[in-house]
DNA sequence: TGTACATCAGTGAACGCGCGTTCACTGATGTAC
DNA sequence: TGTACATCAGTGAACGCGCGTTCACTGATGTAC
């Protein structure tokens, strides 16, 4: 991942209180919510003083921005390696990547809403990480285009074979394009609402849930 | 809705003004976010003085509580005026619910994600707010009850009958339950993806994608 | 191996800001007789 | 219709707080010769 050969003790030790600094951010983030992060508080709770942050961000909003990106490359990597290891065609890897997608967000709901939840006004994520946005739909476009049996195209397919820039130079069928999309937009919808606690008092099982949308996607 | 015969000036001044504040509340609410509601800034901007509000507002999450069911309301009222219009069986009175909602949500997307996004830590809503919830769910479920061709019961579908608690009294058959809660789950999908702006840069068509979610569900 | 210098981490004080909220008070509006 | 009183809207000062960020400075760590 990072050049670790020629990494001087400074930088190492850069690197590590940039990555504790993450972390107390992760914490506050799940206890405060996303607008009260505050590199002051941060700063208290390790023992150091507000300013010395700004020896590693240059700013709050370059915290949060990092925050974001390692949301983004975390999910991206998980992605990647459940493809990986379902290794080829199927249905199989499509639940594979549902289950992931899911236990991701399950294991920090906080760093699941930073990215899919409410934006935040005023605020751009910076060009590099739609980089990794489309590593995440290219594992997913993989995925679709390697089933077997390829569906007719649907009238939006078709839609968006016309607009198909956002899949790169990916060689899926149009209606490979339009699963890809709307496993996506279903997952997420049953995923944000659980996630935000909009089935409590409701009583039947989320997970059941989640999975009956999965098996109408991969049929 | 209120009982305005017998309003006396003085409550009708009340209600004016708090109608003001809720009004500015939504504008700061809009350019700032929800966690950035400041009754000083929406005081200022009234022409008065901070403390003042407080004879409208005991604090500021009564204020934030009241907008929340305002949203609420404001769904439910949109939902029940459009149901009442459709009067009767067919899908079309479902294609017409789902074209309200995204209305409504594209006439105030912050509204939307008031209800729908990222929830704020440690806020609970009131109980009263459910009254509205279920409210929402009865008119999707009454749609959905009125479908002829009622399809074979699903999976998930026998276990929300052991479940569903949540649809009250609701004589709706178990895949009734499920088609209204996959309704909900999938819309929202596709519209709070395109709320919050993931869409763009992709080129197509939001509404043509939302018109094909919608298309399989009525099918 | 030792010395001179440059680099960098972290501190404490400070600036200006806005927040929610309480409180004692003024002045206007409504009510009772 | 007029007077006495109660109610209520709104003000300004104040409290305590935390925020992001800048700056001059100390002290430790690394580098060059």
């Amino acid at each position: 991942m990072t050049d670790t050969g020629t990494e001087t003790p400074r930088e190492r030790y850069r690197a590590q209180v940039r990555a504790e600094v993450k972390a107390h951010a992760w914490e506050q983030l799940a206890s405060a919510g996303a607008s009260a992060l505050s590199l002051n508080a941060i700063a208290k709770r390790m023992g150091m003083s507000g300013p010395a942050l700004y020896r590693y961000f240059a700013n709050r909003d370059e915290l949060i921005t990092e925050l974001i990106r390692d949301a983004y490359r975390s999910l991206a990597d998980t992605f990647r390696a459940t493809a990986a290891d379902g290794s080829g065609s199927g249905s199989g890897d499509l639940a594979a990547l549902a289950h992931a997608l899911r236990d991701w967000a399950l294991q920090d709901p906080h760093r699941y809403f930073l990215i899919y939840g409410t934006p935040v006004p005023g605020y751009h994520a910076p060009d590099d990480i739609t980089g990794i946005v489309h590593e995440i739909m290219a594992t997913l476009l993989d995925a679709f285009a390697a089933l077997p049996s390829a569906p007719s195209t649907t009238a939006f397919g078709s839609h968006l074979e016309e607009h198909r820039r956002w899949a790169g130079d990916h060689p899926a069928e149009p209606a490979a394009l339009h699963r890809a999309l709307t496993f996506w937009t279903r997952l997420h919808g049953v995923l944000s609402l659980e996630l935000a606690g909009h089935f409590t008092g409701m009583e039947f099982d989320p997970a059941l849930f989640f999975a009956a949308e999965l098996d109408e996607l991969t049929r």
